[in-house]
RNA sequence: GCGCCCGUAGCUCAGCUGGAUAGAGUACCUGACUACGAAUCAGGGGGUCGCACGUUCGAAUCGUGCCGGGCGCACCA
């Protein structure tokens, strides 16, 4: 409907040049933006404001031409002007309610576009490494990464997603003697527990695993404990198998899924890191002093240049980070979206930097990145800092525990990854009204439950197949209801344009609020047949909205609750 | 000190590329269920958009400078 207008609004914009009115000039898109107050109609446009200076007449004047050159058209039903120039439209009730039908033939595809024209995208997010538990900033990550997927394949993109993992280094060294400490009968807090060793109760389950030589399978691998205390490789080869193992339970449980998961020692194996390294040699890039090799990143935009190799030999992290980006690069994603904790924030101008150093045609800009801020998790009033199982932080595993997955994703990627989020466990358990997620569940299974009784009481209805007359919606609600079920295209384009999953979350609950409100005003029989018809087919579109939308969250819609 | 993010109603937050009287929810007050879900709805009070300049027809939105909070500033990842 915004579209149809928009491209009638360009037609009179045509005429009006042609005729002289207006100069030739830099072509301006006509914004056109929904009204946040019904008396000024639907749709409103700022254009002859903004052409006023050009056309060299007052803008009350020059929106008085742009509408007598608009084609006819059946999708107008009023214009006005108002304040200093705004034309306000009014849009034709059979516009307003052509939405409904349209959801009812596209069902589940409602919402959905072509705007990726099928390009590939890689979206990497969680990477956690398998040093431990998933935290809530994991989960934060791992809500908001899923949803951007979702929404990424909703308009159009090939969707790869991908976790990358440190399997080697200083902190999964520090597993690694973790656990043969803790196999070994030591305490974590006895003074022969390892400097910077980890403390959270897995790592007893861990040793004790270990000890038992059990099996695991994780990320496509199978590791057999030898329960050998003193083999510090095999402890390590089953450490991060078995934490592996237990990540991909939470993100099975928070239903999210990889299409591959990616280690950081394969870029070893594979000669990547040194053919890297040998690269940015080649290219001048690098300098040797005080036993290590630098990189210049101060010449993409850094504050000092950084060591890749240390003195003591070994590559700092960040030269496979490079390596597997450029990764990314040679498997053609020329679209790539790195979701990750904003404290991870420093390593953008290094990853960027290695690159722009490493090949020519790599834009300056890639890969983008959606950056989220921490997470505090509140009870009772009070921050818990604290779990049992990981020692010193919340996990996912925790907050799926307390209030289950649909109020854990909801509430993750309900607000904007720029802003802090509080988790307020309370609000997330209330079964009630002043929780957003089982009040647009609620919805749902409540529209659910009117269809079913509905068409029990009057099975004709069953059979009547078609969209019934939706003239007979003529109730200001059930308009408003329809005028916001018609939007919620380019609530997911823009969403998906933005990055912004919240978008979803925030009209959902809007239109949740809009459809309880007619529901209340009016009800859904009517002793008018065609009337009750056409409301029963507003009150399933309502809810095939809500299901899409719940969808790209990742929440689920139940039919009854 | 430097970089990034944030500062909007008592509280939790929307406000997209500048637009009309700054919006939701919650909390507080008043109302609404004898067929379809009251887990709901209707109405009311509540704001110097952190502060100050600047840009322009017009600023919560853009720019600069302050103030306050978070995160990061390793030859850890």
């Amino acid at each position: 409907m915004k579209e149809a207008l928009t491209s009638l609004i360009e037609k009179a914009l045509q005429l009006l040049v042609a005729d002289g009115t207006l100069s030739e000039g830099a072509d301006v898109k006509p914004q056109l933006d929904h009204t946040k107050d019904p008396i000024h109609g639907d749709l409103a446009t700022n254009l002859a404001m903004v052409l006023a200076k050009r056309a060299g007449m007052p803008p009350r004047v020059l929106a008085e031409k742009i509408i007598a050159a608009l084609p006819e058209n059946t999708l107008v039903e009023k214009t006005e002007i108002a304040g200093p120039g705004f034309i306000n439209f009014f849009i034709s009730q059979a516009s307003n309610t052509q939405a409904v039908s349209d959801i009812l033939h596209a069902g589940a595809k409602y919402g959905c576009s072509d705007v990726g024209q099928g390009r590939k995208v890689q979206v990497e997010f969680v990477s956690a490494n398998p040093t431990g538990p998933l935290h809530v900033g994991h989960g934060r990550g791992a809500a908001i990464g899923d949803a951007l997927c979702r929404l990424l394949k909703a308009t159009g993109w090939a969707v790869h997603a991908e976790f990358y993992y440190n399997d080697a280094g200083q902190q999964i060294s520090n597993l690694a003697r973790s656990v043969q400490a803790r196999a070994s009968g030591v305490s974590p807090d006895d003074a022969r527990w390892p400097d910077d060793g980890y403390r959270g109760e897995y790592i007893a389950d861990l040793a004790n695993a270990y000890l038992a030589k059990e099996s695991v399978h994780a990320a496509d691998r199978d590791v057999t404990a030898s329960g050998d205390v003193d083999d510090l490789d095999s402890i390590q080869d089953f450490a991060i198998a078995w934490l592996r193992r237990e990540q991909d339970a939470d993100l099975q449980a928070f239903a999210v899924r990889f299409d591959e998961y990616f280690l950081e020692s394969s870029l070893y194996e594979s000669g990547a890191v040194e053919q890297t390294v040998a690269k940015l040699n080649a290219n001048g890039r690098t300098y040797e002093q005080d036993g290590a090799l630098w990189l210049r990143s101060t010449e993409f935009g850094d504050d000092k240049d950084r060591v890749m190799r240390k003195r003591e030999g070994g590559y700092t992290y960040f030269v496979p980070d490079v390596a597997y980006h450029l990764s990314k690069w040679q498997r053609g994603y020329k679209r790539v979206i790195n979701e990750q904790g904003a404290d991870h924030h420093s390593t953008i101008t290094r990853v960027r930097a290695g690159l722009q150093g490493l090949e020519e045609g790599i834009p300056e800009g890639w890969p983008e990145y959606v950056l989220h801020q921490m997470v505090t998790v509140m009870r009772d009033g009070a921050e818990v800092k604290l779990s049992k199982r990981a020692g010193s932080y919340v996990t996912l595993h925790d907050l799926i525990d307390w209030v289950g997955r649909d109020a854990t994703r909801f509430f993750l990627s309900a607000r904007s990854a720029t802003s802090q989020l509080t988790f307020d466990i309370d609000l997330a358990l209330s079964q009630s009204n002043e929780n957003p997620v089982y009040y647009i569940q609620y919805a749902h299974a409540r529209i659910c439950s009117v269809h079913r009784k509905a068409l029990a009481a009057n099975p004709s209805w069953q059979a009547a197949d078609g969209i019934p007359h939706l003239s007979a919606l003529v109730e200001p609600e059930a308009l408003i209801v329809a005028l916001m079920l018609g939007r919620f295209p380019e609530v997911v384009s823009g969403a998906a344009q933005r990055l912004e999953p919240h978008d979803i979350a925030n009209y959902l609950r809007e239109l949740a609020a809009n459809f309880h409100s007619f529901y209340n005003a009016y009800k859904m029989l009517d002793e008018n047949i065609d009337v009750s018809l056409a409301r029963l087919a507003l009150a399933d579109a309502t809810r095939q909205v809500i299901a899409n939308g719940l969808d790209l969250l990742g929440v689920s819609a139940p039919e009854s609750m």
